[in-house]
DNA sequence: CATATCTATGAATCATATTCATGTCTCATG
DNA sequence: CATGAGACATGAATATGATTCATAGATATG
């Protein structure tokens, strides 16, 4: 007779308790508020007990609730602890890493986590090269991996997914006042800056905005760098059209302000890709494995 | 930054680290050795650092592995003591339970794993209704639930797998030395009882059976009653096709043996069948978790 | 050295967790 | 009271990731 109870279930519910809502509780977890749910609903099923006491103005934990969440506790700390331990005892890499990113990626959310890993890794040099043809200097080993959201994987690259991109268009308050622009904006008459090459980014941005939303673009200003051109925005010369990465900090400052609710992240996912090798890519992992540590949250989607 | 290290990987070692072999370990945890390896890679993998000295005979932990496994014993203690405390406050059913299964499998090994469940529950009496039409009483809500192996699953009733059966041919001992019987046997000229109507029992014992090992079937007695025939087995009169469940004891006994090696289950599964409805069926529940909770080498698979 | 007993590995498959698209209920508001 | 916003539930579709299958390699054993 096994009743396992171990479940990635009981971590949910152990969260859903703390923040005590599972809308809450799901957004914490970078997932829907169904999955919470759903979760919730079979674990219930499972111990065969009701643990939640759903009341109309936020939930309770019922008396074995509160057991169980004890017991989580004790359970997740000891674990915790453990793989912290095991964190520091990670050989540590010494020698040259050669990171590639895109360059709106890698000049702005990127190096806002590289930090930690860098302090982590003292003995570790890093290489980072900001460029769009990522995949040529990768195949000729002059990189040892890339950070990008290319389409067709080949079959030589190794593919890690990171996270999925959601586009944002935004533009200063002062600018979204003086066109009268609501949100979900309707975009006639207004000026987008974009980069040049990125009417890809506006069809990816379409397919995500639900169907009563779709704006009509009339004017469309192409600029060739992203900061400049979000510095342009900032400027108030007109809305952007950028990942939502690119631009988290000014969204936080509230120097700018998002002109659609709710977008949702594109299909394609950022990933790490490497080549496939037998043995020791260990460097590589292990910036892999920190970069996967964070949560989709922190990239902006 | 959150690096979770829940994950059902950590039972895998846990039971891995106790039983020294990855081999021992598939089967105590009912899967294959290959399931385990790919879990302990993943894990490694995931934590950055070996856990698992393989060495040519046995394998070790190394330093890690030990205080990773020193923590999981913690965790799991604390977490499975909750689930048994979870267990004892599950609400006791009282009233009635009308459960139906099949002549073969009420008949025997369902009936040895009741009792634990009888007297976790000694306010709740139970009908049992073995028969071969099941079906219509259920949907008659002449029966709470029925466990049958019927295959196409009707919209209005639920389903929950249990476990899939495995067939064996076999006989005495002393009919495989009489007719020279090898491992795996071919048959011809060997007298094979069944059920009467059973001839699907033969055609779902022939896919199972590897290629290699297809015996030829002359001859067929029926009998239409499932422990008169294993009786006229046990006292000689043939080789026997059955549910491996409905002669377990047998085996273990060594009143009979088995004449193929390593058959492999069957594609449907014994499950559970219940009418869907709203709500209330807590009775069914109960039991449903309590034969889930049952390993399938328990039920002879 | 042939065989038996392990573990590893890649591709295919299957199970399950998660999402999507809704539905229901409760509470606050004009 | 309608009406809408917010919170949770639910069923079907889907994506993710765990497990198997079919192998191969490696090491001991008679």
């Amino acid at each position: 007779m096994d009743a396992p109870l171990d479940l990635p279930q009981l971590r949910t519910f152990y969260t859903l308790a703390q923040v005590g809502s599972f809308t809450a509780c799901a957004r914490r977890l970078g997932r829907t508020q169904s999955a919470v749910s759903h979760a919730m609903t079979k674990l219930e099923d499972l111990v065969g007990v009701p643990l939640l006491d759903r009341r109309n103005r936020g939930l309770r934990l019922t008396e074995e609730g509160r057991r169980l969440y004890q017991a989580c506790e004790q359970a997740f700390a000891t674990l915790d602890a453990a793989a912290e331990d095991l964190q520091r005892h990670q050989t540590q890499a010494r020698g040259r890493l050669r990171v590639g990113a895109t360059v709106e990626f890698g000049s702005s959310i990127l190096m806002r986590h590289m930090q930690p890993f860098l302090a982590a890794n003292p003995d570790l040099e890093i290489d980072f090269t900001l460029s769009h043809d990522l995949l040529g200097p990768l195949l000729r080993d002059d990189l040892d991996l890339a950070i990008d959201c290319v389409e067709h994987a080949l079959p030589a690259l190794k593919k890690v997914p990171l996270f999925r991109e959601t586009y944002v268009v935004a533009c200063t308050p002062a600018f979204r006042r003086a066109h009268r622009l609501r949100v979900p904006a309707d975009l006639s008459g207004c000026p987008v800056l974009s980069l040049d090459k990125a009417g890809a980014w506006w069809n990816r941005f379409l397919m995500a905005v639900p169907d009563r939303q779709q704006p009509h673009l009339d004017r469309f200003i192409a600029v060739n760098h992203i900061r400049a051109m979000i510095h342009a925005a900032v400027e108030g010369m007109g809305a952007l059209l950028v990942p939502r990465y690119s631009v988290l900090e000014e969204l936080e400052r509230g120097d700018l302000v998002a002109l659609f609710p709710a977008i949702r992240p594109t299909e394609d996912r950022f990933s790490i890709y490497q080549k496939k090798v037998k043995a020791g890519q260990e460097k590589q992992k292990l910036l892999t494995r920190y970069l996967q540590s964070l949560s989709p949250a922190e990239f902006g989607s």
